[in-house]
DNA sequence: AAATACTTGACTATATCACTAGGGTTTCTA
DNA sequence: TAGAAACCCTAGTGATATAGTCAAGTATTT
């Protein structure tokens, strides 16, 4: 069970971009070389941002990103969704008429996935980039206390 | 983000080996033939399971697989790291001195991958087998008021 | 001893991911 | 009105991981 990197990158790109504060756009070249990202790959993350309208852009000289909304209304959820394939644990095909089990049926295990997929966009809903520029991330998680070896 | 289908597979088979109920170990070939899943491979996913003691294996004629401990005591965490690679969601190397920035530093979103794998991973330990039979995971979810389209 | 059933390891094909390449379009500045 | 800066888009490619197969071996009971 992983992230790509998709996702990693677009926090990383979008946190730069709010760090870097004024208010002149962002150009992808300076956030490419301070992040290590290719400039390329950034291109197209921006351009699904962009599209999500998480952030926006001012082409020609001296244009670049700006985030389009305050860092503190923009929520992780809406970055990883946006370039990320979706979040999903099974295979169940829930629209297609097709169930998960031989027969149309719901699998056992079916609600189980279903409710892992929501814990953990509730999560992403909660964190906004502010936070994650704070250092608050940490104060969401839900069962802290109880650590598990992995 | 996406959950693979060897921790999908052993979560159903142990909910079949959990429900089969009576005493006798169930062999793989009934487990694979009502859960439509090729025996290699659930060969493959007990080998896993046995060595991580959630079940115990009886040979000969008439035996099979049983759960190593009650169904309530069998947490989802044990299973799935148990067959599933471990829960990643970044690449930083946190143990060799390699850190994710250039440079060795921790980069700024560390803190926050490290928390959604620890929110993933409380879920997955606060629910027992016995709660995915009941079907009674949906009660586990933090923030279940908050839903997010995907 | 023979049947049953678990155990192990090697192997393959397919899909996805991460990333590159390269050309095009808009807009500012001189 | 160039021309450069910067965004915009589409294809393609190589590595890696996954899902799944095959075949031979070992242990245990009857």
């Amino acid at each position: 069970m992983k992230l790509g990197s998709k996702g990693r990158y677009a926090v990383m790109a979008l946190v730069d971009l709010a760090t870097d504060g004024a208010g002149k756009p962002v150009t992808l070249a300076d956030i490419a070389s301070r992040q290590d990202i290719s400039l390329s790959y950034l291109e197209q993350l921006f351009s699904r941002l962009r599209r999500r309208k998480i952030v926006m852009s001012v082409r020609g000289p001296g244009g670049g990103y700006r985030l389009a909304k305050a860092p503190s209304e923009t929520r992780l959820s809406d970055i990883i969704l946006a370039v990320d394939e979706p979040i999903e644990m099974n295979r169940c095909a829930p629209d297609s008429g097709k169930g998960c089990a031989p027969g149309g049926e719901k699998c056992s295990t079916h609600d189980l996935w279903d409710a892992l997929r929501q814990h953990i966009l509730s999560f992403l809903a909660k964190v906004s980039l502010e936070d994650v520029i704070e250092g608050r991330a940490g104060q969401f998680v839900n069962g802290a206390d109880l650590r598990v070896a992995a």
